[in-house]
DNA sequence: CCCAATTTGTTCGTATGTATA
DNA sequence: TTATACATACGAACAAATTGG
């Protein structure tokens, strides 16, 4: 059935990607290499679609489903009418992606942060581990207190590669007008795009009891986080103690 | 510019959906229906895409971009060469997408169900208010017993409608040889697609401590769950509590 | 084992709708 | 108003996986 008409065939309609699967994909890739290597910046606008699908040789369906991918990772963000941006850590974008603690009436506040200590020191053992350094490398490790409607809920023990942070000190964590995600990328170059985290219940160290003002061996959340940049480095980990008395850690999973 | 030929308008390629935005929008509401409705059974493949997109009059590309949001839910699954299913709950499917406790090295393993109480009873407060059941409405309460590598590591309270659940009873929770949503979904008509947790870290209650062989006050997780069918309608309350000496729950925020 | 039919997955190209500046 | 950008929709062709003869 179906005759067919050799005279119509004059061109290919589908090019197979030189190297691993489909052509959105290696798209994709070189979408990531090129914010790796810094020539889009955060918050600018990469060039619009048809433009872009000129660069890479493609159609713009196919672009698009290389950005879908990127949006939905995090990286981009899409805003129709005006472009598609490189994602940025303002306070709203990190309350939402990367803030996972509410009041048990289900309502999201931003935490008032302080700095209660900074030191340059050694990695342990896990931190070693978790940021993928070799043991006792020297990192910078310093610990906040934070605040939810005026109640001191979290204390979070962060923990950062020194050679990743050269010049970070209490001053500027201190100084910071925006998140602290948002000191690593304009500060550093260094964009938090993904996070790890794992859950247990443990009793309250003393000196976190004492910052929390409750008492020692009280249960608390503990919440070991790794945070990656785009190309799945490991520039953080952070263990949050939280007291679920009037707060808690919501998830949707399956979604 | 570009002069009109009216000939050549023979029909209109795009017609805007009566009520509520885009197309695909209202075609998987209309998918929604037809499985609410019991036209596709779970473990069912659903018609071939092109039959699918003649019966709502939309092109094969619409018809995929409703069915991509449905498998992004979980609604369906897709399988290139064989057709798209509705979801089942088999025991790797809710050990992917709903069993959210894993050891601390990181592996998933699947937990072994002890039913140890089974009662019916009144709703309290709290789980009336999840279930959006009226005040003290009848409901069936059992308790489960996990054990993950031979060691008991979770109590499951688990609470569903009895409206909803006629002929429930401790003797077809101990008999089902798959999981418990599986039972829901054959035994009840009830799909669950999604589930709402909350985290708290608590002392252990006098009797769950004893189960769990921990001391009573030990830090325990305490999760809440609630799960809703393709209705978004909540049918099943669930307290677990968790020993998070030898496990922890896990999470990937902002994916 | 191979072939053909079926089904989803990928890609192309075009046209039109909608939001923004 | 105009231009630009992303969003939605259509239809066609081919790729890849599966199934059954």
């Amino acid at each position: 059935m179906m005759p067919m008409d050799d005279a119509q065939i004059d061109r290919p309609h589908f090019i197979a990607a030189p190297s691993g699967g489909p052509i959105f994909k290696e798209v994709k890739r070189r979408m990531l290499a090129a914010l790796a290597a810094g020539e889009w910046k955060p918050g600018e606008a990469i060039p619009a679609e048809p433009r872009l699908a000129e660069r890479f040789g493609i159609s713009i369906g196919t672009l698009r489903k290389a950005i879908d991918e990127l949006v939905g990772e995090n990286v981009l963000v899409r805003q129709q009418g005006r472009g598609t941006f490189v994602a940025t850590h303002s306070r709203d974008r990190m309350l939402f992606l990367f803030f996972n603690i509410i009041r048990h009436d289900g309502v999201k506040v931003y935490p008032d942060v302080a700095l209660v200590d900074f030191r340059k020191t050694r990695a342990d053992d896990e931190t070693a581990e978790r940021l993928r350094l070799a043991p006792r490398a020297p990192v910078f490790a310093y610990r906040n207190a934070l605040r939810l409607d005026g109640r001191l809920v979290i204390v979070d023990d962060i923990t950062v590669p020194a050679e990743l942070f050269a010049g970070l000190g209490a001053a500027r964590l201190r100084q910071r007008t925006n998140t602290i995600y948002h000191l690593y990328q304009y500060g550093f170059g260094l964009s938090v795009v993904r996070t790890a985290e794992t859950v247990r219940a443990v009793g309250a160290p003393a000196d976190v009891a004492r910052l929390l003002e409750v008492p020692t061996d009280s249960p608390l959340l503990l919440i070991r986080r790794v945070a990656f940049t785009l190309n799945d480095r490991p520039v953080e980990f952070r263990r949050s103690y939280v007291n679920t008395a009037h707060h808690e850690y919501p998830r949707e999973p399956g979604y």
